[in-house]
DNA sequence: TATAAAAAGGGTGAAAACACGGTGGTGTAA
DNA sequence: TTACACCACCGTGTTTTCACCCTTTTTATA
């Protein structure tokens, strides 16, 4: 038995959650719809010992909730729990400091087990993760690999990769970053081989997987 | 009360939608994880009222198996239920049949009045489905609405706006299809019209936003 | 002040975007 | 039947943007 929070900005799913939760014994102290309602909440009252953590939320998402969380109340555990499967999604939300990462459309029981085994030893590897983590093994020191260069997309080329899902053309997108065309172009060829694709399509599906641009 | 069923593929989110359910006093009588899935449990024992029905999901999605009930059990009614509210996708889901549309960050008390309302009434017409009817009827006839051109998308469209999600150019785009690239041209002109976009960055956004390429 | 990183630039060939015209098959209706 | 509209397909262009190759200047930070 142990206190937990949810934190996910779909209420019904936050709903059957606690049901079942509840019914695997454990006690929901609150619920949050999104990283800065979590931390507003935290403190008044009860501390949790496990999060279960959505990833894409409005206001403030799993990756910054959980980051905050590793350097302001390290104690408190968080499981991901994501629809999405992705290697950069996975590696990132460990780093932030995530001791396990479920997909929502896993059965209840491997929410079981991933809660009990958090609870018990502090983490949980499923095979989604270890598969993961192996492939990342695998991978060091690829040249390209994107394993490598998760953490090294900086706020300009966010903010660039945002602008390459739209009509825009990379001379609009100068001005609207207030730079000259040039730069843009390294922005774009910086892209082109942190992320191994070759054209603004690249770029633009590489955004939308990895949840910069929201479609 | 009435009897219900969930069809949705995230295995949590169905066990929070049973208990939220439930609680409305309704009746749960099966669950299925798509459409496939649906069809092949229905005929088995009793025949629901109405179907929580998500949209994107594998082997069989939300828009065809409510047309598939639309044709073949038109008096088993259809609540969607999607991530997304996004006009074409409510539009193509109301055309197939659906008799309400609510978001899954709906609050439990608006999932409850759209049961109500359609066990009721046989509509739920939220002001999200308002808003966007009216803004379908504001724009009938408007050149390049999306709006108007809904199904007019072929299938060699379809086909086409899938590849333009890769990083092929659209002479190999051509060559995949077994047609001239002027032909590729014409598909991508005549695309650009309908979909009211500029540049293949805008059909790509397209497909995405309506599930035509699955990122 | 050495050094790395970010920003800006020049030039080139390929691709994309846009324009205008043409063919053959289909269906509809005067 | 002829005429018309419609659709899928293909051809020849022009202009703009993209992708990729480099170098130089500016800025930041050790």
């Amino acid at each position: 038995m142990a206190n937990l929070v949810l934190t996910d900005d779909h209420v019904l799913l936050r709903a059957g959650l606690a049901g079942v939760v509840k019914n695997l014994g454990h006690n929901v102290i609150f619920e949050a719809s999104n990283g800065k309602d979590f931390i507003n909440k935290l403190g008044k009252g009860e501390s949790p010992d496990l999060v279960l953590m959505d990833i894409n939320m409005p206001e403030m998402d799993g990756f910054e909730a959980t980051q905050w969380l590793k350097e302001n109340h390290p104690e408190i555990m968080v499981l991901a729990l994501s629809m999405y499967d992705n290697d950069a999604t996975i590696i990132r939300m460990l780093k932030c400091g995530a001791r396990g990462y479920i997909l929502k459309d896993s059965e209840p029981e491997i929410l079981k087990s991933a809660i009990e085994s958090i609870i018990n030893t502090g983490y949980y590897y499923s095979d989604l993760v270890n598969s993961k983590l192996i492939n990342v093994i695998n991978h060091i020191g690829d040249k390209g690999s994107e394993i490598n260069n998760l953490i090294t997309l900086n706020d300009r080329e966010i903010e660039f990769l945002k602008f390459c899902c739209t009509e825009m053309t990379y001379k609009e997108i100068a001005d609207k970053m207030i730079v000259s065309p040039r730069t843009v172009d390294n922005y774009r060829d910086n892209l082109f081989e942190k992320l191994d694709v070759k054209t603004r399509v690249g770029l633009v599906m590489y955004a939308i997987k990895n949840r910069i641009c929201i479609p």
